[in-house]
DNA sequence: CATTATACTGTATAAATATATAGTATATTG
DNA sequence: CAATATACTATATATTTATACAGTATAATG
């Protein structure tokens, strides 16, 4: 992230309250109402120059299509995101991803956790977690035999319990019958271990 | 807050979507693509609606001008009680019973519920609720088929999915191959049902 | 010293957008 | 049964808005 001149700032301070006042952002007007500019045209430069330094997204021909780039989730207080869990990469953050916030109190499941999972699937069924249940994931590599784990192979990302049979064989097993166990040789192939489940939410 | 119909909702979920994806609200029409209208007037009424209601606010003239009004932000957690499975006897709320208070959001399964139960055995397996998980118990005597209930019949209390299959026979059944159906002929017996199951939260 | 970034005014305009009006249809309510 | 709410299509339009173009001025950079 490159260097914000002392106006920029002002412009990007600008932005953020009004989307906290009113909810979605300004348009070019409205800035140059709040700073004092006279031309549009102000508001569009500096517009520009955030883009240009990674500062804000515009996203072209929308009105108020001003987002700023946050580039770290806001975690405080009791807010957890919901992710989908996607068949292919990994279930980042990223706020398109995102399903929708959940306000969960703090140490609700005993330990800390970062975010929820949406489960698909029914591979975990006789572990007692179905599908569209929400996991409560903490991004750990700390991980035992046994526990559940949310798992990235090559781009596929799956719920499973963990069992590491040998140095480099992991077993990732699933809770039911009709799926079948996934022998991962960590010589061949990648493994990456997002999380590890610490608790689960079903709403019905 | 008044009832919100499940289109409205829908359009709800949109707009929030949107929000999570973009950073800024739809427009009508962004709301039409989205959800298969023809017409933008079809997003203006449900938005209509949905302001009327006090879901949203709406800012006159300015594009994008939609906010979700988040009601649940002031309610503070609100504390609930984790109540034993007795196998005899009603789970009262009597404070012997009463195993941990447990602090909730309001509504963070939708609908409002009375307590948590701790669950017992593992007649409702496939179900994925598992022993000692908390179904969270709305006192209720609305009850349709397919529900998963708390239900007493002679100081023996036990969940179960309902199925009532004539106007005085109930069936209540497991959701397990080792357990078996229970009938309970209401003329004969006596069935109390305690409530019904609107969400699960399992710590491990 | 030419080039580039910053920081503005002022004007113009095509495109985006909210919103009204006119209909149709169905379900619910008093 | 009339009134009301819901749930749409279809069209029209005034307003909002992004954005380009033409300038002016200052400071920093290589």
């Amino acid at each position: 992230m490159k260097d914000i001149t002392p106006q920029q700032q002002k412009v990007l301070d600008c932005i953020q309250v009004y989307i906290n006042k009113t909810g979605f952002p300004p348009t070019r007007a409205d800035i140059c109402r709040k700073l004092g500019f006279k031309s549009p045209n102000s508001a569009e430069t500096h517009l520009r120059a955030l883009e240009k330094k990674g500062f804000i997204s515009i996203e072209s021909g929308a009105s108020r299509g001003i987002s700023i780039n946050n580039s770290e989730i806001n975690h405080e207080g009791n807010e957890y995101p919901i992710v989908g869990l996607v068949a292919a990469g990994s279930p980042t953050l990223a706020s398109e991803n995102v399903e929708k916030i959940l306000n969960c109190p703090k140490g609700f499941f005993g330990s800390d956790f970062d975010y929820f999972l949406r489960v698909r699937g029914l591979s975990m069924k006789d572990a007692g977690i179905m599908e569209d249940d929400l996991i409560a994931v903490k991004k750990t590599q700390e991980i035992k035999n046994g526990d559940i784990v949310i798992a990235r192979i090559e781009d596929e990302v799956t719920v499973k319990y963990f069992h590491r049979s040998a140095p480099n064989i992991v077993h990732l097993k699933p809770a039911n019958e009709e799926y079948s166990d996934i022998e991962v040789n960590l010589e061949e192939t990648e493994l990456y271990i997002e999380g590890k489940s610490i608790g689960l939410i079903r709403e019905n």
